[in-house]
DNA sequence: GTCGAGCTTAAGCTCTCCTGATGCTCGCCG
DNA sequence: CGGCGAGCATCAGGAGAGCTTAAGCTCGAC
């Protein structure tokens, strides 16, 4: 019998490309990846890892199998998911991942929520940057996360992954009006590695235009106050500005941003995702949109 | 994760009834079997199991738990056999069990179509009864089986089995023209526990008796002989009656014997066994029906 | 009341699997 | 062209998982 634990490290290595970033996924050396991947080809019959060079790929009959280990896995966690849910309503530890603005003004009345309606479920939130939040999903590090995507921005596609809309909020532009008249502008944008960053860039390009950048700052209330500083211009979404210091003006801009919830596949029916996601949909009726 | 052995530990216990029964079919001690379903159900944070007596029984959670073991194992299998597939042509061992008629009538033809397609295969034949099939399969002791179903008896529905029909045939009364005439006439049936002796009983039973049983043959071609020298009436499918002995004449009943290829779910795409079953459609074509 | 079927638990042993160390290949770069 | 580092494979060793044997417990049948 094929064993999951190997199909998953094949599933991480199609995702991942080396087997030293699998094992570091997975906190393994990459000696243990190897061996384990050495024995799933063996029990397979035939090569899945072409050794090419000093690195791996994927031969089609291992590609075939990523997709196979796909639904298996699939499988486990809908199984996983139906225990949870035979255990009774949503309890234990719920491992949540934030992007910050989320963390800031979403999740306090999402939280106040999840905790009156299931008092036995135990949320920990880690903020944590879209960009990297499939490799922790599928890592089992989170169970359900807050992520947004952008205009411009070619959402994250993972076949392990499902998402479900939360909302959509329009992007500010600070004391200009149009990105084109921000041309010459120095500009305010997140840390690079960052899908608020790419964004940025995005959308500069589009314009016609490479962004000077001078501030990396994560933070939009700092962002906020290095604008009304004169320190640049920079894209803030509707829920970080919706009380803009002295001295900045904000333009709504035909760009928007749109926050999804993201969790395993198949482990959408755990009791306490459903009810986190819910939640979620609670909180956002409140918010002011 | 969720042990897939575990899992098929449980689906099988939800077959079997009992832990003992498990353990022989997948040859371990019952102690390992009891060990790994608590190893289960500690892992399920649920009981699985209710100790009731000096016998096991699913609980509700239990149940819910094997329809999705099933889910698992079924994708387990399809991911099994794109391997296969992967690795070429239909080739190396495939284990057949079959009925003993089949095994006469339908095997020769359709080995020999099958070596001649794909010499790399190594068809292993077992004679089996239909009604020890299904416990084979799961316990992944054969690949592929041919069996059978009367009417009157009702087809064996496992949740892990497909079956794909081959063929029908009417079924002859020996030396009468109907059951009701054979009323008082000793039986000639094959032995109590085969799907054959159920039917024979059941046919009897709905034409309003209970047949006096004198002789236990399952080899038709003694049956004919034992009735050719008047020991007995017996029913017998068109296929073993084909050149009935002196002083044996035959009625066809308004009853029908079908038979059937079984395998695990998900696994008919596997190369082998899509060969197996292409050539039992091929040899069938050529019996005199 | 006795026996046996069925399940569990404890002890021991085997085998799997992960770690750490070593060695190899290949691409990069001075 | 030679040194270096990234990436992977192999080997030896230790820890843990899992099976077997043996013993004990419970309950139903006779």
């Amino acid at each position: 019998m094929l064993d999951p634990r190997k199909l998953h490290l094949l599933r991480e290595l199609a995702q991942r490309g080396t087997i030293a970033a699998v094992a570091e996924a997975v906190t393994f050396t990459p000696s243990a990846v190897s061996q384990q991947l050495s024995a799933l080809e063996r029990e397979a019959g035939v090569p899945l890892l072409e050794r090419t060079g000093r690195t791996v790929t994927l031969t089609p009959a291992g590609r075939l199998l990523v997709e196979h280990a796909q639904a298996v896995l699939e499988q486990l966690e809908r199984a996983s998911a139906a225990l949870a849910a035979a255990r009774g309503g949503p309890s234990g530890p719920l491992r949540v991942g934030a992007f910050p603005t989320a963390a800031r003004v979403l999740l306090p009345p999402a939280l106040a929520e999840l905790s009156g309606a299931h008092p036995a479920l135990e949320p920990m939130i880690s903020e944590i940057d879209p960009a990297d939040v499939s490799a922790a999903l599928r890592a089992g590090e989170l169970d359900v996360a807050l992520v947004h995507e952008y205009d411009f921005v070619p959402p994250v596609t993972d076949a392990s992954l499902e998402t479900e809309p939360l909302f959509s909020e329009p992007m500010y532009l600070t004391n200009r009006t149009s990105i084109g008249e921000a041309r010459d502008e120095p500009w305010i944008t997140s840390t690079p590695g960052t899908l608020c960053y790419a964004m940025a860039i995005r959308a500069c390009q589009a314009a016609g235009f490479e962004p000077r950048v001078r501030h990396h700052i994560d933070d939009y209330d700092t962002v906020l106050a290095f604008a009304a500083a004169g320190q640049g211009v920079a894209l803030v979404p509707h829920l970080a500005a919706l009380a803009p210091p002295q001295g900045v003006t904000l333009a709504a801009l035909p760009l928007n941003r749109r926050t999804l919830a993201a969790f395993r596949r198949g482990y959408g029916e755990h009791p306490a995702v459903r009810a986190a996601v819910a939640a979620f949909h609670a909180a956002i009726t409140r918010l002011p949109l």
